[in-house]
DNA sequence: ATTGGTGCAAAACTTTTGCAATTCC
DNA sequence: GGAATTGCAAAAGTTTTGCACCAAT
């Protein structure tokens, strides 16, 4: 229950108005800590004040995404979720069978990083990673599976 | 204009029937070396037969996903794209400035996958990669954002 | 006071579904 | 012949948009 106090901080430096719904969505996001539907959100903002409506959800989204204050995450299933940037950086591995989704730690991936930059010139921005596959426990039922 | 003919085998070979449909959806798959939409694998159904309604399109997507032929990517945007399992195996680096989306190959995700399965138990079906960021010459634009 | 943001309703878009007619095996 | 597949139309779900009203600076 603290900590989303500087990212307000951050949306008045950045010339945006201070409003009471973007407020309770920047909230709604940190206190999901990590990847929700705009459904999700809307939710957790319609506990606190009913009368904020969808659109705002999405718009305060859009603007933040713009500012690069959230990202996009696309986990299949047609579901898109959102997450704040900065905080514990980490991605996601998500079960194609049970739908399991697993935080992995930024470390993992510093060798693809260099790699991709070294060959590519491409800079990823890698808090918006997604892999998909078969977790542990669904491992004997993937096993007919190709790779 | 050759190599869907054994595509079109295996659907026969799992039981499924072979209807013109499925021909042409597989057709444009295999057509459009990569990834395409949904929309546009129905464009170009329609090139060759108009009466072709797209949820037969969808609904051949979603067989071809059952049966591992074809996998789902999500590149952001909101756009889910399809794509044939099993050619050249390859990722994408999706550039959020410009939505250019380059191919990578699959060699170098190599040292990830072993790192997942040793570290995590997880088996990572790395033909759905999809990696965000800023692709080489987005670069001077991109310097200002965060990672 | 002025600009920007919100709520609402409606539109736009993508994907899914029920059903009767048709097609493949 | 019989089950699977299709076309259609309609529904469902998600996201966007136009506009009048309201609120933050």
């Amino acid at each position: 229950m603290s900590g989303h106090f500087d990212l307000i901080e951050s949306l008045r430096q950045q010339d945006c108005r201070l409003t009471p719904q973007r407020e309770m969505v920047l909230e709604a996001l940190h206190e999901s800590q990590g990847h929700v539907s705009a459904e999700e959100i809307y939710a957790r903002v319609q506990d606190r004040n009913p009368y904020v409506h969808i659109s705002t959800v999405y718009r305060t989204l859009e603007l933040l995404k713009e500012l690069h204050m959230v990202c996009e995450i696309h986990l299949g299933g047609g579901c898109t979720c959102y997450e704040l940037v900065g905080e514990r950086r980490h991605h996601h591995l998500v079960c194609q069978e049970c739908g399991e989704v697993l935080d992995v730690d930024d470390e993992m991936l510093t060798s693809l990083k260099d790699t991709l930059r070294q060959e590519y010139g491409f800079e990823a921005h890698l808090y918006h990673l997604a892999i998909f596959g078969c977790c542990r426990s669904c491992q004997k039922t993937c096993a007919t599976h190709p790779e």
